[in-house]
DNA sequence: ATAATACGAGACTAATTTTATCCTGTTTAG
DNA sequence: CTAAACAGGATAAAATTAGTCTCGTATTAT
């Protein structure tokens, strides 16, 4: 009942690139650093997400990647899903075939139902929400630094 | 974000113990057969529920296991957290301390929120609920086993 | 053209977690 | 006292997760 580490990374990732103007391209070595994600294992995830239709990247000298449209439309439950494929609770429910109590299952509707709560819930938090409540942040952070130098 | 195979096998388990009167224990051996649920792998699991006050063990010849209270008062929840610990989406909402991001991170509180959401779903499905179910389940299959013997 | 830069794809490895199994010890009914 | 049944710890196999490396391909500046 846990997201990966690499999920983990993903959504941060696309975190930084919701802040980056839509013009500009941000290589992998800059993401890694400021989030701290190993290089090669983002590099990696940064495919998963390009192939999702998240990220667009750009080779050659000035390449690198950006948003393939605006946070707005990008949800939460698209980057997980694009790294973890399919958010199904239990095997069962997602391999069907294999459950040997079929139909008189009790339990495999709760985990479908959870299953849709789940979805839900991040199809509804887009980037933009958390780019947002991020600059909120920083802001705060900055009055608190501020505070701090004039005392 | 995914439930274990582990976790399936306690809660058919408690299932099936919800289908057993008050006064009786049931073996290992029994719930085993019955749920399809490896001997071995489930007396591990029954050790979990017990010290979790889920079941209750006898030793001894006439030993085996039964339900520490009514199923009405047994949760998914308790039963998920009994074998997996607490339900946390994220690692750094549990461990806390190693998180870099620490205050700034807005994708935390996301991930406690889905907690929260699973955690009351969770809370809300008791064992008498999956019980019930499971007779309905059971009388239909009886009605169409009668209809085909009709035929 | 071509050299330097930056991503793409796949094979590979290491670490961790999951899914078990087995053995020895303890409890208990008869 | 003995056979039945669970308790607990050590161990092992399998699967998944996490991360690395190398070589290839595209792009751009010179």
């Amino acid at each position: 009942m846990e997201i990966t580490q690499e999920t983990d990374y993903a959504v941060r990732c696309v975190l930084y690139l919701s802040s980056i103007g839509p013009e500009q391209t941000v290589r992998i070595e800059e993401i890694a650093a400021e989030m701290q994600i190993p290089r090669s294992f983002l590099a990696k995830i940064l495919q998963k997400l390009t192939q999702a239709d998240i990220v667009r990247s750009y080779r050659g000298v000035k390449g690198g990647f950006r948003l393939s449209r605006p946070p707005k439309e990008i949800t939460l439950l698209q980057v997980v899903e694009a790294v973890e494929g399919p958010v199904a609770m239990n095997r069962c429910t997602r391999e069907g075939s294999l459950c040997d109590f079929k139909k008189t299952c009790v339990v495999h509707p709760v985990w479908r139902r959870l299953r849709t709560i789940v979805e839900t819930y991040m199809k509804d938090i887009t980037f933009e929400k958390l780019k947002k409540e991020r600059r909120q942040e920083a802001m705060a952070q900055n009055i608190l630094t501020v505070r701090r130098k004039k005392t």
